[in-house]
RNA sequence: GCCGGGGUGGCGGAAUUGGUAGACGCGACGGACUUAAAAUCCGUUGGCCGUAUCGGUCGUGCGGGUUCAAGUCCCGCCCUCGGCACCA
């Protein structure tokens, strides 16, 4: 997954995920795969554009900036890209073909009834189709207007197509396009000019960035119809992937819980839509009709009250649909009443209403049961019986129908509400425990009318699957309900009142429809990209490319009319929604991706990314691939085939005693506790994310330099499973880099020359015991030698030989699966190299004991600087390794002209260690 | 509240998926070298007990169970992290 480039570049914490997958990359490569392993840049966005607004510098020029700073970071860490691919979605040729694919959403409609089969005759149901061919099928007469085309052009239903108006054909075509146009509640936030995703909002109404208050208001946005390929996404999480008839199928290999996540996010549940017969208060007659959604129609006998949203049209005032009784009657339950005991029914209501909608987060997690009667009563089907139908928020008017039928005794909200308000409880379903005063599991059903009271809906003794399905089909014989699936998936709102993102290709007609077209709509360079900020939340909505000037708003239309530009722009996810596709063929200036280059690469084999994309970008990335596939512009129905989600590096926070967060550098350990360095205070100590504004993370290249970059990678690499979050460590990368300098020499001899192949010395044995790599016999060693000298060989051909410590400490993740299992089974096992190889369990320790005549190596340490090594008899004479020692051209380079040797030491066996100054 | 992942030494974490618990690293302690320190190298390092270079015993959040054998499987709790949250 690319970055975004922030302003404050990477901290060690993000190269994690970026470090496995370049060890896998150059590992398949050196299979010979042909991989790529790209980076880019997802530039476009709020991050970016709050960055500059922060640093009064045009974001155009401070993305660039940023990207530059990131990318040689990343170049720093030795990461394997090819930067010939380089992407950066806010670049123009790049979000030309955003703005193209978004124009193929825009002329696509989702036909639900297509049934059609795949390459693996897998039967799949719905797909995108052409806007166009609907038209045509509309003209030809081959199909008729549904309800809501019908509601939409209200007196002029009757008309044929030809009779209606463009702008009539454009508003019916508009609610079937993949990409439309509506007014719908959005999250308004003035503070930052925008409307915002419910995910940008945080628990008490405020936004994640900034922290503006955030209104509810409606807004007419551009809009995708996800919730049309909820079915696929759904399915597809688990089924086999046709990729053509050549290649065999595939299915996800994406870890459990994301895919439980998505599943969850798009929630689908099955149930039934039951109808209920509204009564005008004080009569017996029918009012209206109220349709509710339940999962449970098999508890229909103890539907015992409804209930509706606080919005919903039959108790909003001003709606057509608006009918609520004056005043109270005179026998009412006072409880009924609800808080406002004082007013009379319409203002309790209105009342209720709008406390209902000022209501924050925090205020629902009470959960303490509100409501109001009113008024209404209705009939249920099943037993004829009038129940009262009350107002409450815990139904809220975006699920389902916004009405509810309430089975107190089977529903855990349903029976508060029933306690509070006194309202009758009934049994239908036996299976709870003993005493259980609100079962809602399934069980047998009880309690249906009997006798001469018998009801054909009756179900008694029907287990709750038989009782539901009993129940639907009778209700759909009689016209009352139907079996019906719900979402908890929904459309996603895709206009943002910004300048920094993708303008729409598309025009106003003067009518009052969009006109879209085909080819690139730049942002236009504006000084002022501010937005306009206030907080009034009901100031008209201005989005800063009104300000873009006449020439770039306005164009003349194919008709002659003058139209005007759409001045919103894109969300951020625009551009992550299809990059992978783009990183195939970045310099295609004919297509967003050549369509032989596609079907080589695609789907992407592995996707490395943190887990906090586990659904918005996964699901929104999946969304446009399908559509792309049911176009025809892709083989694959999913874009990626293998997930990891690596853990976050987490680190301590220290804190002073006004709260201020202390900048980790500033901070000194002693015995477990944090005190400030300067001013030797006691710190308090948090755990937790590593972030800038945490101050505790360093920049790679601090530690790097340090450190080592190879120390760096392979300590990330080594910290625990690549999956888990871990804290960083700056104790524990010294054992890294330790381990390092046993290992370097092992492999590299006093100058600089590098032993490797044939049979390794006794010395290499003996030191690869030291080194803990523990290889237990000869064979062994012979293929991780050979293993070496093929890693060395292809690296000094890609990259020269200043790279070997790297590819040497890569080798040893994928050979030191003690060392990290994780690594190790996908590099070493997975690239069938053979397994069990090492065997991790209890090596025999390195034999210390020697013979005189045994030759033995010392390492040699100049000013505490390992400088070389030299092979020596174990009864050499000091003397005699004194004067080779000072005479080889290692130890002599770092001796400065002139300087003393202040010591020479030699632990027996062990080191040679020298001081000059 | 619901769903999912976890609880193993002073710390990060291993344990071939039911087979010698505590690999590897950090820290700590002891030793070599040094006037000294740093660095390096060597050794020890779960608790308790003993007749102490060896032996016993207890030990993987808590309480039960299955098994020749349980960190691993089953039942019931507790804690913690992540996701969703009145979704009918």
């Amino acid at each position: 997954m690319f970055p975004y480039p922030s302003g404050s570049g990477l901290h060690i914490g993000h190269p994690k995920g970026y470090i496995a997958s370049d060890i896998y990359s150059r590992f398949k490569r050196m299979q010979g795969y042909n991989v790529l392993h790209p980076m880019g840049f997802d530039s476009f966005g709020l991050p970016a554009e709050q960055y500059a607004i922060e640093h009064n510098i045009h974001p155009a020029i401070i993305t660039e900036e940023n990207i530059n700073n990131i990318r040689s970071q990343l170049q720093f860490l030795g990461l394997g890209y090819d930067w010939d691919r380089e992407i950066a979605t806010s670049r123009e040729d790049y979000y030309r073909w955003t703005q193209w694919i978004f124009t193929r959403l825009y002329n696509s409609y989702f036909d639900e009834d297509h049934i059609w089969h795949d390459a693996n005759g897998r039967e799949i149901k719905g797909k995108a189709l052409s806007i166009t061919g609907l038209a045509k099928s509309f003209a030809d007469g081959k199909r008729t207007y549904s309800d809501e085309d019908q509601s939409i052009l209200g007196e002029d239903a009757n008309q044929g197509w030809a009779d209606l108006s463009e702008a009539q054909r454009q508003a019916v075509l508009n609610h079937y396009r993949l990409a439309y146009h509506d007014e719908i509640v959005v999250n308004w936030c003035p503070g930052l000019g925008t409307v915002l995703a419910n995910e940008e909002v945080t628990n008490d109404g405020k936004s994640e960035r900034g922290n503006f208050p955030v209104y509810k208001r409606p807004l007419k946005q551009w809009i995708m119809r996800i919730t049309s390929y909820a079915d696929r996404l759904l399915e597809d999480l688990d089924a086999p992937l046709a990729q053509g008839d050549e290649r065999e199928p595939f299915t996800l290999d994406w870890p459990a819980a994301i895919k439980l996540m998505q599943s969850n996010w798009i929630g689908r549940s099955e149930g039934a839509e039951v109808q209920f017969q509204v009564l005008k208060p004080g009569t017996q007659t029918i009012h209206s009709e109220l349709t509710v959604y339940t999962t449970r129609p098999d508890t229909l006998f103890g539907a015992t009250f409804m209930v509706l949203a606080p919005q919903h049209p039959l108790v909003t005032q001003g709606d057509p649909l608006y009918n609520v009784p004056e005043d109270w009657a005179s026998d009412i339950d006072q409880r009924w009443r609800g808080d406002e005991t004082e007013l009379p029914l319409q203002s309790a209501l209105a009342a209720y209403a709008d406390r209902a909608a000022q209501k924050t987060a925090a205020d629902r997690e009470e959960r303490e049961k509100t409501g109001v009667f009113s008024g209404f009563y209705a009939i249920n089907p099943v037993n004829g019986e009038t129940i009262p139908v009350f107002v409450a928020d815990y139904v809220s008017m975006d699920y389902g129908a916004g009405a509810i039928m309430a089975v107190p005794a089977h529903d855990e909200r349903d029976f508060e509400f029933a306690e509070k308000f006194g309202l009758q409880i009934t049994e239908v379903v036996k299976g709870g425990k003993e005493g259980e005063t609100c079962f809602s599991g399934e069980g047998t059903s009880i309690n249906s009318p009997q006798g001469d009271q018998t009801s054909e809906f009756s179900i008694n003794g029907l287990t709750t699957a038989e009782a539901k399905s009993v129940i639907i089909n009778k209700l759909e014989g009689k016209e009352l309900g139907k079996r019906a699936v719900k979402y908890k998936l929904r459309d996603w709102i895709f206009s943002r009142q910004r300048y920094w993102g993708e303008p729409f290709p598309l025009y106003s007609h003067p009518d009052g429809y969009a006109v879209a077209i085909d080819g690139p709509v730049a942002l236009p360079e504006m000084d002022d990209f501010r937005p306009e900020t206030s907080d009034d939340p009901d100031r008209p909505v201005q989005p800063p490319l009104h300000r873009a000037g006449e020439e770039w708003r306005t164009v003349e239309l194919p008709d002659g009319a003058i139209g005007t530009r759409e001045l919103n722009v894109m969300p951020q996810w625009a551009g992550s929604c299809w990059y992978y596709l783009r990183f195939i063929d970045p310099q295609n200036g004919q297509a967003f991706c050549g369509e032989q280059a596609e079907q080589y690469f695609m789907p992407v084999d592995l996707y490395v990314g943190g887990a906090e994309h586990a659904v918005l970008h996964l699901l929104y990335a999946r969304f446009w691939h399908k559509v792309l596939y049911d176009l025809g512009h892709v083989s694959t129905p999913e874009p990626f085939k293998k997930l990891f989600n690596q853990g976050m590096i987490t680190a301590d926070a220290y804190q002073d005693e006004r709260g201020v967060y202390v900048d980790i550098r500033a901070v000194e350990l002693r015995d477990g506790e944090g005190y400030h360095k300067e001013t030797g205070n006691r710190l308090q100590r948090t755990a937790g994310k590593m972030g800038k504004r945490y101050k505790n993370g360093l920049p790679p290249e601090e530690v790097g330099e340090e450190f080592g970059v190879d120390t760096l990678r392979l300590y990330e690499m080594y910290m625990g499973p690549l999956e888990a979050s871990t804290p960083w460590s700056m104790e524990g990368i010294r054992g890294m880099q330790r381990f390092l300098q046993r290992v370097w020499r092992n492999f590299v001899d006093n100058d600089g020359a590098i032993r490797i192949g044939g049979e390794p010395t006794e010395f290499q044995i003996k030191r690869m015991h030291q080194t803990n790599l523990r290889v237990t016999d000869h064979i062994e060693h012979l293929r991780f030698n050979t293993a070496i000298a093929a890693l060395i060989e292809w690296n000094n051909e890609l990259v020269g030989e200043d790279c070997i410590p790297q590819i040497v400490a890569e080798t040893f993740i994928s050979l030191l699966n003690p060392l990290a299992p994780h690594i190790a089974e996908e590099l070493w096992f997975r690239a069938g190299w053979g397994e069990g190889v090492l065997s991790h369990k209890a090596w025999p320790k390195a034999d210390k004991a020697m013979a005189a005549e045994d030759v033995i190596t010392l390492p040699i340490q100049v000013n505490g600087k390992m400088r070389g090594q030299i092979d020596v008899a174990v009864d050499i004479s000091e003397e005699e390794l004194r004067e080779r020692v000072l005479n080889m051209e290692n130890v002599k380079k770092f001796i400065p002209e002139g300087a003393q040797l202040r010591r020479f030491i030699v632990v027996p066996g062990r080191i040679v260690n020298i001081v000059v100054g």
